[in-house]
DNA sequence: CCCATAACGGTACTCCAGTTTCGTTAATCA
DNA sequence: TGATTAACGAAACTGGAGTACCGTTATGGG
């Protein structure tokens, strides 16, 4: 009594329904890029991606819903960190990763819709959240190399830093329309740097007394 | 012939126009405050402010157009910029002003609801663009004069600096659920004010040539 | 003060996003 | 390989977002 029925595709992930996904998230992807995140129905995809519009509506429910899957599927494909043996050199590294994903027009018009989404619902805000929580963890250790090496002050927030190198580019892309070009990526890890080598990002005292 | 008809609210904004706009506004915002910015109908808006839902169409057409004309008008109640005679007391006071909208329940709601607009329509991205672009405008002078100071660099972007103050608390904003404290604001500007002084924002020598 | 008409607002309508129903297909397990 | 049933998908349905129509209100100019 009471059981509850589990979400479609957890039970037979296999064959079908893993064709059915690929195939929905990838004609969400295109809808996306092509026609930006108002134009995305439910509907359509399933019409694209030639699948019933009722898989679509029991699999995923909202718009908002898909585009936290398509995200979810694209945190799956992450590129490795690479080191340079220089704060600067990593947090360069990553700036221009992101750059280099923001102004690509499938994944940046992904970016600005999963943002879209989130501020429209709390449980893709989440989503979202982790997303960035595990991109931070992931290049957390560049910072603290930098620690190890004396280059920034000991007590200094690790992933404040990354966060740091990230915003001023997540900035440009939604509220100007200038290109996000290299300038701007190394631009930003400069800054980051700068300000965590100036002792910026020191954890405040608070928590010593 | 040909005549166009101007948008309705144009040839007599006075009285009952005026008041139907003020209403529709408040109701707009409350809403977006209390239920966010998926729950935004305009029939539902149209019951708040007790007004004909024909009216609201008529007006504003859809909620990205509503929610641009909540920008427009929360603009126009802009705060004056303080001076503190330092470079890195400006883009406190800058930050501290920032911080203290996005934190606002309400201002917050709009700012999160505008960034997703602006992520579905041209026309709301274009306002937004004009926005930030008029804020930076009136920021950027206590950059100046941190230049004039001997402060930081001559050829320093004076926007670019203003811009990086506001980046970290909008990035905070959207992709995290850690709270936007004093504390962030603080990081922001001293973080700018680093980075500026180390001539981070200097413009590039391509122009020089 | 009066007129022309801009702007409002109630009612009835349309259309399609999202749901329900139920038969069909195929994934998993023995 | 066959039984079980998860997951799919076609078709019919429904509710409400957005539109059309037209009479009413009241602004702004003379």
């Amino acid at each position: 009594m009471g059981a509850e029925v589990a979400e479609p595709g957890t039970v037979r992930p296999g064959g079908r329904t893993a064709r059915v996904r690929t195939a929905v998230l990838q004609a969400a992807g295109d809808t996306l890029a092509e026609r930006g995140f108002a134009h995305l129905d439910l509907a359509d995809i399933a019409r694209r991606a030639e699948v019933g519009k009722t898989t679509v509506y029991r699999r995923w429910g909202t718009v908002t819903g898909l585009v936290a899957d398509l995200l979810t599927d694209m945190a799956e494909q992450s590129l490795p960190r690479t080191e340079s043996g220089s704060l600067l050199g990593d947090l360069k590294a990553n700036a221009r990763l992101v750059r280099r994903t923001l102004a690509d027009p499938r994944q940046g018009a992904l970016f600005k819709a999963v943002i879209a989404a989130a501020a429209c619902e709390e449980k893709t805000a989440e989503a979202l959240h982790r997303f960035y929580e595990i991109r931070v963890k992931e290049w957390a250790p560049c910072v603290q190399q930098a620690i190890d090496r004396g280059e920034v002050p000991k007590a200094t927030d690790t992933h404040e830093v990354i966060r740091a190198v990230s915003a001023p580019l997540y900035y440009r892309l939604l509220t100007s329309r200038d290109p996000l070009d290299e300038a701007a990526a190394d631009r930003a890890a400069e800054a980051a740097a700068a300000a965590a080598r100036a002792g910026v990002y020191v954890r405040s005292e608070a928590g010593l007394g």
